[in-house]
DNA sequence: GTAGTTGCAAAAAGTTTGCACGACG
DNA sequence: CGTCGTGCAAACTTTTTGCAACTAC
């Protein structure tokens, strides 16, 4: 994954953006880590290696690299959460998403192919997401454990994810 | 719409919840309002007929009926907003749903009818919606307006809805 | 009457902004 | 060396919480 980040930070450069420490420290965490990040644990992550690492940087970068569409940046319940754009240089596709521990799968099905809208409606965009549980996550909760808590009664919330960190798209 | 209402507010009384006049209020408020409403807008609404109330009583109740199943909440570019369920009576069911004027427009189509998933993932809910204009609003924009303003490099987020009020879904 | 609900105030959390210093190119 | 980015501080918005007064049942 080291060279996404490589080919990101060259992204930057050429846009005559500085490509200053912070900025490589947190482009390179995108590439290199799974699922979402809050901006809280972006600054937790960069802190470390960063010592008086500001919130507003993060802010104001996480902002930068979404304008540039390299980050997407999805609401969850717990709040807002960015992760490394899908849209690079792969087709359009849609995810699995698993509620145990937010393991992206990407699926090539689309069902604005399969779709019929009414005339006079002009499609621009769509969302298509399934949720669920991976194999990994329900051969765990084989061995006893919870099932379905962290979802509320719409299932439009998630779990907050676990410490896994195993890409699995893009 | 007014039924919607009334059927609401028995819930809460069969639930031995309070019926208090500012619950009475916001109920029937989103069962007459179509699209969504942020916590802020139904602060204002209400506030008119009940001057005094706080903006905690909003989020109380916002809260309280959306764990009830009540209110559906979504997040969107512009800050957490309610709609009353859609679930309520109705079969399942997907959204188009305009970007200018936040109209709805119900769909029965459903794209898990469509999917085969890899079989060791265990699906247990999924979001579609289409975005795009309705018919009504791509008329008014050919008398000379603009066209896809608003909508941000992914198209995850949305223009902020104007004034109209009419309610095409639930 | 009693428990649930409200309004008020304050706090907490999340995000943005202005400005001077510092560093990238 | 000029410009862009950063850190700091403060402001701002949104949401939550504690508590006393109130009210629906």
């Amino acid at each position: 994954m080291a060279q996404v980040g490589e080919r990101l930070i060259r992204t930057l450069s050429a846009k005559g953006l500085r490509v200053t420490e912070q900025r490589r420290t947190l482009v390179r965490l995108f590439a290199e880590t799974s699922s979402y990040l809050s901006p809280k644990e972006v600054y937790f992550r960069l802190v470390s290696t960063h010592p008086g690492l500001s919130y507003d940087t993060v802010y104001r970068n996480l902002r930068l690299l979404q304008d540039l569409g390299v980050l997407e940046r999805y609401h969850f319940d717990d709040g807002v959460k960015f992760r490394i754009g899908c849209f690079e240089d792969r087709h359009h596709h849609h995810h699995l998403i698993c509620l145990s521990c937010s393991r992206i799968v990407p699926i090539d099905f689309c069902p604005m192919k399969h779709l019929n809208v009414p005339g006079e409606f002009q499609i621009v965009d769509h969302h298509f997401d399934v949720y669920g549980y991976c194999g990994q996550c329900r051969s765990q909760e084989d061995r006893g454990a919870e099932s379905m808590e962290g979802l509320n009664h719409s299932g439009f919330e998630r779990k907050k994810p676990s410490g896994k960190e195993e890409r699995l798209c893009c």
